[in-house]
DNA sequence: TATCATTAGTTGATATATCAATTATTAATC
DNA sequence: GATTAATAATTGATATATCAACTAATGATA
């Protein structure tokens, strides 16, 4: 049986894809802010916004575990980035707060990853975006068991 | 400064879409074979069809770095998918080659491949896949410093 | 309200990702 | 042919991924 050669695959092209922007966003936010990552960055940005979010639904969004999450969580608050307290609501789960270093970091965040966004999208169109968007949509539901 | 939320852009489509199919894949290769990874069974299809690749040349294709590759051969070695020869002609490199347990596993691995592909692109036109790898392609292009 | 199921989070084990520094070999240049 | 540059692979340090097993708290139900 003779498949398609992966790197010829849709699979590929995705993967190349991300692995590209994650490399160079990375990089771009390494020039302008010191010790973090892109996900760690993107997690403050959600914390900032809904902080009423547990760590579960954060790993969700951030496509991690529940484990690397709170292992994440643990290095973030050792790096200074994050508070966590006790939600006297549910015992169970915790509440994140930035630290201020992280709340000057997430002033900077802003230009950093639109502009990031804008140079790896440059060139194509927003229709174009809803049709890959789309298709990725359709991937991953076709990949639900 | 507002920017698009980090669920809402083209990047989380993306990873979401990789991040599903990679589990299916992995799921569905896990049912059939024991003890190899989804990117361990690439590993071995490559080697099997172009032997001469140099580890960073595979490192490349599946997307790895090559601290990671030189990991990953030395636990498919250890895990008796792969042998390690002195190369004569070049003392930097090696000859990596299948052992019959993996040629076993190799020949059993198009099926399910072509199987999860097929799942993974339901109902997606070719036409579509099209465009979309080569948004893909762009957005690599656009990202490369 | 006692039991059971669910939810939130942690930990251990193992594998992989990433960067930088290092070794060994080969290629290039003078 | 000696020196330098480039290539192939490894190693160390640290962070993350993944699965399974686990604790603790809450919710549901009989």
């Amino acid at each position: 049986m003779e498949i398609q050669h992966p790197s010829e695959t849709i699979f590929h092209a995705i993967e190349s894809a991300i692995k590209a922007y994650r490399k160079y966003a990375q990089q771009k936010i390494s020039e302008q802010i010191e010790g973090i990552t892109l996900d760690q960055s993107l997690a403050l940005i959600y914390i900032k916004k809904h902080p009423e979010l547990t760590q579960n639904e954060l790993a969700e969004l951030l496509f991690k575990d529940n484990a690397s999450l709170t292992r994440m969580i643990k290095l973030m608050v050792k790096n200074g980035f994050v508070t966590r307290t006790i939600n006297d609501e549910d015992l169970r789960r915790y509440k994140l707060t930035l630290t201020k270093k992280a709340e000057i970091i997430v002033a900077k965040l802003p230009q950093i990853i639109q502009s990031n966004r804008a140079t790896a999208l440059d060139g194509i169109t927003l229709a174009d975006q809803e049709v890959v968007k789309e298709l990725l949509h359709d991937i991953k539901n076709n990949c639900k068991i």
